[in-house]
DNA sequence: ATATAAACTACCATTGTACTAGGAATTTAG
DNA sequence: CTAAATTCCTAGTACAATGGTAGTTTATAT
């Protein structure tokens, strides 16, 4: 099991402009060169986050992006959710309707706990605690992957 | 995010070995007919299976497949990984080499992170509980999804 | 022998991923 | 007013994974 590049791209762009927060726009060239991204597919990718509301845009000249709420109010899991999609492990958690025995089925409260463990790490950290961390250890912004 | 069938048609079909452990083999059109899953399909699955020494097999008349050891000692994350591929979020988990700055790296250590908590989970349940419990209730090894 | 069942091999349609490409719309600076 | 910078929008594309289907071969209990 994979995360897709979206989540992870997203979320280094998202801590670029964690990092940039309360300054100036930041333009999807720069966060696409600091974060060796692909230009036009990070477009794609913040457009979405845009479409969500996470963060906002200014055009032309001198526009780029903005986070629309400070660092700390942003959750990784909203972040996480957007891009890749509600983190449901089997669609039966969010549709008990689809199988008659939910109720009882063992197999269904094992996804349910893996779904919940996972959403408990990203409902705790916000991309502040994420931007903190990442001023304190030199230029640590800076990775590949 | 979501499992793919793998893992949870994988899951079922263990299960269903599970119940049946210390009978007698139960053959793959069985499974696949309680558990509502395509034959020649359930029938790739579980050849991954056999490959990693989770079930042996049986051929001819009378013939099936087996746990290949009691099901309190088979851990549902030895299922998972099998099927799903080592549960790796991102490479750079297991090969720190190939980004330069891992060590400091924030968004790494979320994925780890969340990794582990994932597989806390699976670790911590063998086939032994689910049958435990499937079989408290009613007749509930029987699920659609 | 024969029927039963696993084992193996090959194929296929659909979807998702990770991009690339090109241009239109908007805004600022000069 | 114009030119440049930037977002916004739509489309296409190569590749791999997913979720199957189909047919043949091999082993074995009776």
């Amino acid at each position: 099991m994979k995360l897709s590049t979206r989540s992870r791209y997203g979320l280094r762009a998202m801590l670029e402009l964690a990092l940039a927060y309360g300054t100036k726009p930041m333009q999807i060239r720069m966060i696409a060169e600091k974060q060796d991204i692909s230009n036009k597919y990070l477009e794609q990718l913040i457009a979405i986050m845009r479409a969500s509301g996470l963060v906002r845009s200014i055009r032309g000249p001198k526009g780029g992006y903005l986070l629309s709420k400070p660092p700390a109010e942003i959750k990784l899991s909203e972040i996480f959710t957007t891009l890749e999609g509600p983190m449901v492990a089997v669609d039966c958690l969010e549709h008990p309707e689809y199988c008659p025995r939910c109720a009882d089925c063992v197999t269904r409260s094992i996804w349910a706990d893996i779904q919940d463990a996972m959403m408990g790490v990203l409902e705790a950290t916000t991309l502040q605690d994420l931007a903190d961390k990442a001023s304190s250890g030199a230029d640590s912004a800076d990775y590949r992957i």
